[in-house]
DNA sequence: TCTGGGGTCCTAGGACCC
DNA sequence: TCTGGGGTCCTAGGACCC
């Protein structure tokens, strides 16, 4: 009896430039016009459409430095929204999951979809059947990749995006060579800014050649995931679909400030609203946490001189989900790294050694922990009933909304009643 | 004036053990 | 003077992704 290698086929669904797509659902004017979409306190530009590219607008720019092209050019601009990013992108992965049974949501626009049990001369109209349908049930345009591997689904999606079709299938092509000559190695998944600069230093300067160096060269000259990227491109897949969800590992909440901070209280504010945050993540993902890891910094743009950056970690006696220990830990190493005189720009904290709390069980369980238990599943009941942050600790705060920027927000929220559009009728 | 936020995995090196 | 060999576990930092 000989082995047949089952044939994977995957096709990598993309929603195309997803915030700005998101955007334009409820703002048909701004179709086919320019538009960009702005990372928190409105920083950096972080989606852009196809208008917005051509007029040389670069992913992650900062917005003052690209200002001037998008004034003289009337870009229209929006501060990001994720609850409303947040809300499309589950609706769209709802379809996808309706109409494939195996798939992998990769990221919040993306999924990796198992289309293997699917004959080879279906495979094109199936692709476009995703699309269609979920243009159609959302609005959200997308682009599709199908290969045998992830990476080569990867490399046909970014070509789909260039098509006007907007789906490449690479399943059957004999000699995918001419193809992956012209693809870029450091467009190539997997292949970063500093594995580019390593390869092109040796000549190695796009997909073919990568996919026609020996195996052996790479293991003994980088490292095993250089080699799996090389193998993928040889139509060899190694790097299987996720199609459950696993659970996270770390659970981190971060920002910036709008106005750089020395006061001690309002850095405090933002850890302990942060810690509410993450708490109240992890408790909704039936996960404890191990530890805390807090930090702070200034600016990074600034003079080294004034350049301060600090982290301490707590580990907690027991795995916790408690919103109290958790900011009182917090709140404990905020002060510990807290040195005065700085403009602090950054606050964070991290959450990490995640366990599943259903597989848990603590030998010193006792009445108090009990009632702590009821008291924050009131308290997300009631948050989640009444709007984020009805129910806090004082230490996060009253006003927390102060020193963010958000300028440009469309103020659309499908999932708060009190930012529905309103229709006036004549 | 103004430069995001949230993840994962791998690796090298140290601590520790026998 | 001469200071083994082999293993595990943990952690920090780097690289990558969107």
């Amino acid at each position: 009896m000989s082995y047949i290698p089952h044939t994977k086929k995957i096709a990598l669904v993309d929603c195309n430039s997803f915030y700005v797509s998101c955007e334009r659902l409820f703002k048909p004017h701004i179709l086919k016009k320019p538009v960009v979409v702005l990372s928190n306190n409105d920083g950096c530009i972080i989606s852009r459409s196809s208008e917005a590219k051509v007029l040389g607008i670069k992913m992650g720019d900062p917005y003052f430095k690209a200002k001037e092209i998008i004034i003289k050019n009337g870009v229209y601009v929006f501060s990001s929204n994720y609850s409303l990013y947040g809300d499309i992108s589950r609706r769209v992965m709802r379809i996808l999951k309706y109409l494939v049974p195996n798939i992998e949501i990769y990221s919040i626009d993306e999924a990796f979809l198992d289309l293997s049990s699917i004959p080879n001369n279906m495979i094109s109209s199936f692709g476009e059947k995703v699309r269609d349908t979920i243009l159609q049930w959302t609005g959200i345009p997308t682009s599709i990749g199908i290969a045998k591997t992830k990476t080569l689904s990867k490399i046909a999606n970014h070509i789909a995006k260039k098509q006007k079709s907007g789906i490449v299938n690479l399943i059957g092509i004999e000699n995918i060579d001419l193809i992956l000559e012209k693809i870029k190695i450091n467009d190539i998944w997997g292949v970063g800014r500093q594995t580019s600069k390593f390869y092109i230093k040796l000549g190695i300067n796009n997909a073919k050649q990568l996919k026609n160096i020996s195996n052996n060269w790479i293991k003994n000259n980088s490292n095993v995931l250089a080699s799996r990227t090389a193998m993928e491109l040889r139509g060899i897949s190694c790097i299987d679909l996720e199609t459950y969800q696993a659970k996270r590992k770390t659970c981190c909440v971060s920002r910036s400030f709008g106005e750089k901070v020395e006061n001690f209280q309002i850095l405090a504010e933002s850890v302990a609203s942060h810690s509410l945050n993450a708490a109240e993540k992890i408790r909704s993902e039936s996960l404890l946490a191990k530890a805390i890891t807090i930090f702070i910094r200034t600016s990074l743009f600034q003079n080294k001189k004034i350049f301060y950056s600090n982290s301490k970690t707590i580990d907690f006696p027991i795995a916790t989900d408690n919103s109290i220990e958790i900011v009182k830990n917090a709140l404990g190493g905020l002060k510990s790294i807290f040195k005065k005189g700085y403009k602090y720009q950054k606050t964070g904290i991290i959450l990490s050694g995640l366990l599943d709390s259903k597989k848990t069980h603590n030998l010193f369980s006792s009445s108090k922990e009990k009632r702590i238990k009821s008291l924050m599943k009131s308290i997300d009941y009631t948050n989640y009933r009444y709007g984020r942050s009805t129910l806090s600790l004082a230490d996060a705060g009253l006003n927390k909304k102060r020193n963010i920027r958000r300028k440009y927000s469309s103020k659309i929220d499908t999932a708060n009643f009190d930012c529905l559009p309103i229709v006036k009728v004549n």
